[in-house]
RNA sequence: GCGGGGGUAGCCAAGUCAGGUCAAAGGCGCCAGAUUUAGGGUCUGGUCCCGAAGGGGUUCGCAGGUUCGAAUCCUGUCCCCCGCACCA
């Protein structure tokens, strides 16, 4: 038994001493694609596996192909999650340390190294056995590793500094303020993914609503300032503890959590104190400048907002219910010293109608819900559910000044930015749920960040221009599109810059760091040059370097003169990049669709207008045995494991023929094991072909006509599928589909010679057809064969017109019905050992009836009494009407269902279903296991036939008699 | 909520755009038989239900409709998944 692992290593040590892969501009047309490049924090798995394989077995197709390709590689260093890796070395985390050295083989003494991000990034793209840079190779993929980089190489800064100061230029960079998730004790920004709790929570904007009494602003939070119209009482909590604060030039009261979220937003806070908040007071509304009392509410929340709210009954269940339990309890109210007239006369106040709804919303769902008190969980829901409504179907009533008839979606926005204008309101950000805790156990803050670098995505012009890109671009799968087309439209300003982790100093700015999505927007051009930059000092690397080699702008000689680096070597990058450029295809994970490759289209159409990408390919996620896979947890497979086990070749094969590229992959280890025997016996099977010596060409019968009419159709839907990245088809047929047509035809062959030299000449076309997915086993039998090279050069093979024969494929596919009739009817009759199978096929009359009849079908119009009278005049037969009107409705009936392509053969080919059956019928008895098959003629006198079978001949469906 | 994708036999997954070869490819699993018979490998057959003659019945989330004919087209409905930003 072969070693699979023994080829993997044989062939890629070949393929490395032939420099095989690497990519030189020739006369060949090219063909450039690219995939997302690894983000290093932790071990390549068998779902990069999958990502990486596709664009591979696409390489190494278009490279069959002829084409001229180039598939690079390189290691994306910048980013937070390294540096928080390493933070967790650092720290010692003990789970995260435990899978480190357990399950990545990361020695203990060693571990001091991994707190610096740069070695933890280097040891996970090169350095380890579970680095990427081996798993790659272990795989065998076709990449160019001359042209490898990392992100914070010096080079690669050049090129970023260069993209930024064009950037800059345009005036697409852009400063401002935004909310993010900040860390107090880390004094960082903080992503979902490095949050203990609180993953996907969002950041919501309320508007705080000025209500003022004597000199003092009650700012009260609210999710709706259009409904500021229907305010009946403003709400504190008496059990919380409210301060009163300078705050710009007004003073404030708010719950005492209010102060470090107003601080953290930006707000000017000076001196804080204690206050005593006077229940029985009245305050002025904002805008509306009513007058409403302060009322007492235990529901408001002093860690929500600012911990002060408006009520407004008729819209908002809570205030409603607890409108309604004070006016029950006036003995309370006057515990807080409210006065109960005043809250006697309180009534709500409708201000939007909405369809399907009363007067008051808020009162018909707590009606309807049973809703008795403030504390009723029920209420949550009912507010979501009164909110949903007024917002998508609401509008404002009449009575509402300037606002009336508006729907509540823009009046929202309307009655917002006129109080803002006027001072009558400000803004503060909060987590639309809560706990949201840092992994360092921190209770996490909405920081509103100052200085803040954006990419201004929102400019209309760069936003036309990406659309222009799109519109020219191939897309796979197609529906991709709409979501392209929607993320471009919905875009707005990106924060671009860090101010920690590895990356590039901003150019403008240098005490920030170019984001990591920022700053791989277009290195698609860069290695076009990245092999040719290794030799060049990178303080040499200027502006002017990269705008002569990517716009031609610019004399090379000059460059030359005030840079040191050759003439010549400016004028090969220069070549380099306008052979490779524009990339033919781009791949990458659907999931950076909203994001990356948006932003790389963006990024293209600005920079390099002429030579946008022409292609993206998405792809879906991989899970393993149903489970999402974690690197930092370790439930991964990783490629060495999985090589090791398995051969490159089988997961290869096993990524690409479970699902299509765009599909979600489920790693199954049975279904890999299953793989594994499915390649042991290809090998096995094609070892055996190549064995015996070759014959002379010999007489090909119809088994051999069939077998390569099917190879044809197989070449031609490989090809198709791969030109279409559809892996998964074309793994089907240059796999599946074409195992399954050679086990029938070995059994079908009757000429050894035949078979041996068939066997042969399959085997040639189809070591090719699978090199893209299986190079290593297909090199070593091409090897043995006596291929000429290495298969991974070899032409891929061409459908040749002239193998095809329908006709062949139609009598194996006739065959094939006869026997499975046949065994239908013994495992139905139970007959275990049947001595004798008799087969009649139709006499000619009925064939010649079949003909007309056909014609008829296939010209649409049936009429089965005009087709009888036909028939019978034409042939003059003399038989029972309703014999013939039998078998006329039984044919037409079936000719109806038959496509028309077989139809067309049907009728363009003479079946001879006498001599088709007696040269099979050593065949079928093989295939039955009967001790004798006869065929006769229906009407032939003399047949063997004692139940009178052969009256139920049917062309194309012999009478069958077993006994 | 906004945007995108999807529901096919025990599981995965083709088929849907261009209706008929569809009881529905292929793989996995399972069952049976064969084998120099190791319960492993390989090969062969089977795998919705009924049937002692190639047949019949009921299926492609659910409910209707169009059609000679629907997994495929139309309408309605239920359910599931993904993204929604400072993050790879």
């Amino acid at each position: 038994m072969v070693k699979f692992q023994e080829l993997d290593a044989k062939w890629q040590q070949a393929w490395r001493d032939a420099k095989l892969f690497e990519a030189e501009p020739d006369k060949r047309p090219k063909f450039y694609l690219t995939v997302a490049y690894p983000y290093v924090s932790g071990p390549m798995h068998v779902g990069h596996g999958r990502t990486y394989t596709v664009p591979d077995v696409i390489a190494r197709y278009k490279r069959m192909r002829g084409f001229n390709v180039l598939f690079p590689m390189a290691y994306h260093f910048t980013g937070i999650p390294i540096v928080g890796a390493a933070k967790r070395v650092a720290r010692r985390e003990p789970g995260f340390v435990r899978v480190l050295i357990e399950r990545y083989g990361v020695a203990e003494s060693e571990l001091p190294k991994f707190e610096d991000p740069h070695h933890f990034a280097s040891h996970f793209a090169r350095k380890s056995e579970l680095s990427y840079r081996k798993g790659m190779e272990w795989l065998g993929y076709s990449i160019d590793w001359c042209r490898e980089f990392t992100t914070v190489d010096h080079h690669y800064q050049k090129f970023v500094t260069w993209q930024y100061h064009k950037l800059y230029d345009a005036g697409l960079i852009v400063k401002g303020k935004h909310p993010v998730k900040w860390c107090p004790r880390c004094g960082n920004p903080v992503t979902d993914h490095d949050l203990l709790e609180g993953e996907g929570v969002g950041i919501v904007e309320f508007t705080l609503l000025k209500y003022r009494a004597d000199d003092y602003v009650l700012p009260a939070a609210t999710l709706r300032p259009e409904t500021v119209f229907g305010v009946t009482n403003l709400w504190l909590n008496p059990d919380v503890k409210y301060v009163s604060a300078r705050v710009g030039g007004e003073r404030w009261i708010v719950s005492e959590q209010a102060i470090e979220k107003l601080r953290e937003q930006g707000y000017q806070v000076g001196e804080v104190g204690p206050i005593q908040i006077n229940f029985s007071k009245k305050v002025e509304v904002p805008l509306t400048h009513k007058r409403v009392p302060i009322l007492p509410a235990k529901f408001v929340d002093p860690d929500n907002a600012t911990g002060v709210v408006g009520s407004v009954p008729s819209h908002a269940p809570y205030d409603h219910v607890a409108l309604f339990e004070l006016q029950q309890r006036p003995d309370a109210l006057r515990a807080y010293g409210v006065n109960p007239r005043d809250v006697e006369g309180l009534k709500p106040i409708s201000l939007i109608e909405v369809e399907g709804f009363g007067e008051s919303p808020a009162i018909d769902v707590v009606d309807r819900m049973g809703i008795k008190n403030q504390t009723d969980p029920k209420l949550e829901e009912a507010t979501a559910e009164v909110y949903r409504n007024e917002f998508a179907k609401g509008r404002m009533r009449e009575w509402v000044s300037k606002y009336g008839g508006m729907p509540v979606s823009r009046a929202k926005l309307a009655v917002r930015d006129d109080m803002l204008a006027g001072n009558e309101a400000a803004t503060i950000y909060e987590f639309s749920a809560k706990p949201v805790v840092c992994r360092c156990n921190t209770p996490v803050t909405v920081k509103v960040v100052e200085d803040q670098w954006f990419l201004n995505y929102a400019d209309e012009g760069w936003k036309e221009k990406a659309r222009g890109c799109l519109a020219r671009m191939d897309l796979v799968p197609p529906e991709t599109r709409g979501q392209f087309e929607h993320t471009i439209s919905w875009l707005h300003e990106w924060p671009c810059t860090r101010n920690i982790g590895m990356g590039t100093p901003a150019p403008w700015d240098p005490k920030w760091m170019i984001e990591s999505l920022s700053d791989s927007t277009i290195y698609m051009a860069y290695y076009t040059i990245a092999h040719i930059l290794k030799a060049i000092d990178p303080a040499k690397l200027t502006d002017e370097v990269f705008d002569y080699v990517f716009h031609g702008k610019g004399d090379a000689a000059l460059i030359s003169s005030t840079t040191g680096i050759p003439q010549e070597t400016l004028e090969q990058m220069r070549r380099e990049f306008e052979y490779w450029y524009p990339l033919d295809y781009r791949m990458s994970a659907n999931e950076l669709i909203p994001n990356h490759l948006t932003f790389h289209i963006f990024h293209h159409a600005l920079l390099f207008p002429d030579r946008c990408p022409r292609g993206i390919v998405s792809f879906g996620i991989a899970v393993l045995e149903g489970e999402k896979m974690s690197s930092s947890k370790g439930n991964i497979i990783a490629i060495n494991e999985a090589v090791r086990k398995y051969g490159a070749d089988t997961v290869r094969l096993y990524l690409m023929s479970t699902v299509e590229p765009w599909q979600d992959l489920d790693w199954q280890t049975n279904e890999v094991e299953a793989m594994q025997r499915n390649l042991e016996r290809f090998y096995s099977l094609a070892e055996s072909t190549i064995a015996p010596p070759s014959a002379k060409r010999p007489s090909f019968a119809q088994p051999e006509r069939w077998m390569l009419s099917r190879l044809q159709e197989h070449i031609r839907v490989a090809t198709e599928a791969l030109d279409a990245f559809e892996t998964r088809k074309a793994a089907q047929h240059a796999f599946f589909q074409l195992m399954h047509d050679l086990r029938w035809y070995t059994k079908r062959a009757r000429q050894p010679k035949a078979r041996t030299h068939m066997l042969k000449r399959v085997l040639e076309v189809w070591l090719r057809l699978l090199a893209p997915f299986t190079p290593h086993i297909c090199e070593n039998l091409w090897e043995r064969m006596g291929g000429s090279g290495f298969i991974s050069a070899a032409p891929w093979p061409k459908v040749e017109e002239g193998l095809v024969d329908k006709g062949a494929e139609l009598i194996e596919s006739y065959l094939g019905r006869v026997l499975e009739d046949v065994g239908k009817i013994l495992r139905v009759t139970k007959v275990k050992k049947p001595k004798r199978v008799c087969l009649y096929v139709a006499q000619d009359w009925k064939w010649k009836a079949y003909h007309i009849a056909m014609k008829r079908v296939g010209e649409g119009k049936v009429d089965l009494g005009a087709l009888l009278r036909e028939i019978g005049e034409t042939l003059g037969l003399r038989l029972h009407k309703s014999d013939l009107s039998k078998f006329l409705q039984q044919t037409v009936k079936e000719l109806r269902g038959m496509p028309s392509e077989e139809l067309e053969i049907l009728e363009t080919t003479e079946i001879d279903e006498l001599q088709v059956l007696l040269e099979a019928a050593d065949f079928i008895r093989e295939q039955l296991n009967v001790k004798e098959v006869r065929v006769f003629k229906a009407d032939d006198a003399a047949r063997y036939d004692p139940q009178d079978r052969a009256r139920l001949a049917v062309p194309m469906r012999p009478a069958i008699f077993i006994e």
